[in-house]
RNA sequence: AGCGGGGUAGAGCAGCUGGUAGCUCGUCGGGCUCAUAACCCGGAGGUCGUUGGUUCAAAUCCUUCCCCCGCAACCA
């Protein structure tokens, strides 16, 4: 009989800057319930990837000065990128997805194409505000006091030629399968979904864009790129094979069992996705399950608070499996999480190290001392082991129930009243006093083995979560292959009346708190200091002596009207007469600090206009890039040094 | 403004299809010594944000207000 199959996926990631914790939460927590699918026997597709097109990385790359595909094939493929840290993850994908790959954007010229040509592509004008050195649109709610986010200038109302799909045309049907059955998971979303989304009328939806060219573009209209929409979501389907020749499995996975996604994406995965499919008359997903965030101190994580946490420095710290076993066992799935370095600590020690490696350590170390490693074949069973009996038989079928629910917390948390108990159940038994004791041979191998029986189904439930760390405790615990089965799982007696057992390394060591606070903050600032600038291609003392750079003393300083950024200053270069700067330091100095201060500028530049000011020069500064914001210091000299002074 | 989520012991959370308030950490006391100063038992500690209501009974349902977080067309 064929296996049946499982499809999971997680969403393809924006590669414009390095991933932190949150996209390895929701990687890890898929890769989960897939190698739990393959435990439970399941043919299991696993695929997850990278959105790689559109403007910002376009963008990116040009500042960065390489063409975007360079830009993106170092985040995903060059060192410490997506697919190193998925490595290091321990991460199961059968498949990794890139949009530039060959076969998805020849699936999605068809698809886009396809879509046109039944009618629910149709052209169209793109209107908004227009910022046009920023060539952006915004949308009236985006701009900051009538005026473009990004820069501050004025915007104004343009149109551009755009492909629009035809969304409202399936409102309907989409708000059925969002109300009905058990599409998009946790319930709570649906409500946010209808009332924000549906409610208030599904927009015909911009699916192409002439402004940026790093795209698929539209094969029948040159100058179009296909935008994110279509381009990203069909990623699912392409990846199988969908019209294109690089798979052939689509038939056998699609639809997708579930696509696990953040729930800042729920909307794209719940209304636009089975809107697409529908247009191509395909069978839609069975499940959309939007996970939560983890936050930092009830806030979110972003770059600009300087938060952001590095899974590659937890992993190198603590351990990979230690990683992922934290992630799914403190936070319910399905909201948000607060994390914290401390919590991250606390709860290595606890459950891994006090619980689940003490008991392997002292279970083993017990049978080496007691029986030389092997157990002997007499047993004498009593009352008392029967609760631990029958939790080894049962936990299984509870945290089955969770897993499937995509609970993976409360699955981990029938695991560990199994650990826990087992920990309890040498209390009871004090096997100590049986070893002292002859005659209690057989009692004592009894309450040893039944302690590796509860081991055995305990790492057996863990191995989707911490696999290499199961791996070595079968060994430990004498359980060979055949024994880990998830069949296995629910029953008492598999291993072998003599087992064997090895006490090795230890495989949780306890952390001291204080100290590993300490170094993991020491290591985070030290991985979001930016490796240092190369130095710049070598230049002439004569060329370097063009530059004409002269000590000055700030006569006045004031801001600039309707400026965030400009200072003008009034200074004296020695000449005698005042002369007149701008420069953009507003946000790290006001202008009543620097009065008075000795500066220095380089005075031969042409005079330049700012805020219709004009600037004579440029105030040098020290700029460096600190724990992921820049800062800024003026160069500030001593008072001693004169007005006029040439740098030379 | 709107929408969504949240406000429960010192901290972090569960309970929320109504019926004596639970878990983990911390804390206090006890036990044990096989083990990674771990493990086991017990205690202290909460008028479940606020107002009013439904009910024999509300953390749990309805209502008022307050506070926190997030969203507002692509940051997991």
């Amino acid at each position: 009989m064929e296996k049946k199959t499982f499809y999971i996926t997680t969403p393809i990631y924006y590669p414009s800057d390095k991933l932190h914790i949150g996209h390895a939460y929701c990687t890890v927590a898929t890769d989960v319930i897939a190698r739990y699918k393959r435990l439970c026997g399941y043919d299991v597709m696993f695929l997850t990837g990278t959105d790689e097109h559109g403007q910002k990385i376009e963008e990116k790359a040009k500042a960065a000065g390489v063409t975007p595909q360079q830009f993106v094939d170092n985040i995903v493929t060059g060192p410490k990128g997506i697919l190193d840290l998925w490595k290091l993850m321990n991460i199961s994908n059968d498949r990794f997805i890139r949009t530039t790959d060959d076969y998805h954007v020849e699936s999605v010229q068809k698809i886009f194409r396809k879509m046109y040509e039944k009618g629910d592509i149709y052209k169209g004008a793109y209107k908004g505000m227009y910022c046009t050195p920023c060539e952006s649109f915004w949308t009236e709610s985006q701009l900051v006091d009538g005026k473009c986010p990004d820069c501050g200038r004025e915007v104004h109302y343009a149109e551009e030629e755009a492909y629009f799909f035809r969304l409202s045309k399936y409102a309907k049907p989409v708000q059925d399968l969002l109300e009905t059955g058990t599409f998009l998971e946790p319930a709570s979303r649906v409500n946010e979904m209808i009332n924000n989304f549906i409610k208030p009328g599904l927009e015909d939806l911009c699916v192409s864009r002439t402004s940026f060219k790093w795209g698929i573009p539209v094969d029948f209209d040159e100058g179009h790129v296909v935008y994110v929409w279509v381009d990203a979501l069909t990623n699912y389907i392409t990846a199988l094979g969908y019209l294109n020749d690089k798979y052939d499995d689509f038939e056998k996975y699609w639809p997708a069992d579930v696509h696990v996604v953040g729930k800042e994406i729920v909307r794209f995965h719940s209304i636009i996705w089975p809107a697409i499919l529908m247009s191509l008359g395909l069978p839609l997903p069975k499940k959309v399950y939007g996970h939560g965030w983890l936050v930092i101190d009830g806030g979110k994580m972003s770059k600009s608070k300087g938060n952001v946490v590095d899974p590659y420095v937890l992993s190198e710290k603590f351990g990979v499996d230690a990683l992922r076993f934290f992630l799914m066992r403190t936070f319910p799935f399905g909201s948000d999480g607060n994390f914290s370095n401390e919590l991250l600590i606390n709860t290595i020690n606890m459950d891994l190290a006090n619980d689940l490696g003490n008991l392997v350590s002292r279970t083993t170390a017990m049978v080496e001392k007691y029986f030389g490693g092997v157990l002997p074949t007499e047993r004498e069973p009593e009352q008392m082991d029967e609760e631990l009996i029958a939790m080894i038989t049962s936990t299984r079928k509870a945290y089955e129930g969770h897993m499937d629910a995509f609970h993976p917390h409360f699955a981990l948390e029938e695991v560990f009243k199994l650990i826990q108990r087992a920990n309890k159940y040498i209390d009871e038994t004090a096997p100590w006093v049986l070893a002292k004791d002859e005659a209690k041979k057989a009692r004592l191998a009894t309450v040893m083995y039944n302690l590796l029986e509860a081991l055995r189904v305990a790492l057996t439930l863990l191995v989707p979560f911490i696999p290499e760390s199961c791996e070595k405790a079968f060994a430990q615990i004498g359980a060979h292959p055949e024994d880990r089965t998830w069949d296995n799982a629910e029953h008492y007696g598999i291993l072998p009346a003599t087992v064997a057992v090895h006490k090795g390394e230890t495989l949780f060591p306890r952390l001291d708190v204080e100290k590993a606070i300490a170094e993991l903050e020491e290591m985070h600032r030290a991985a979001s200091q930016p490796p240092a600038k190369p130095v710049l291609p070598d230049v002439t003392i004569d060329e370097f002596a063009k530059c004409d750079m002269r000590v000055c003393k700030v006569l006045t300083c004031e801001a600039v009207k309707k400026s965030e950024k400009l200072l003008k200053f009034s200074l004296d270069d020695g000449s005698g007469k005042p002369r007149q700067i701008l420069s953009g330091i507003h946000k790290f100095y006001e202008p009543e600090q620097l009065v008075g201060k000795t500066v220095v500028a380089i005075l031969n530049l042409p005079p330049r206009k700012m805020m219709g000011l004009e600037s004579n020069g440029m105030l040098l500064s020290a700029v460096k890039e600190v724990n992921g914001k820049e800062e800024l210091h003026l160069m500030i000299l001593d008072d001693s040094v004169p007005a006029g002074a040439q740098l030379c």
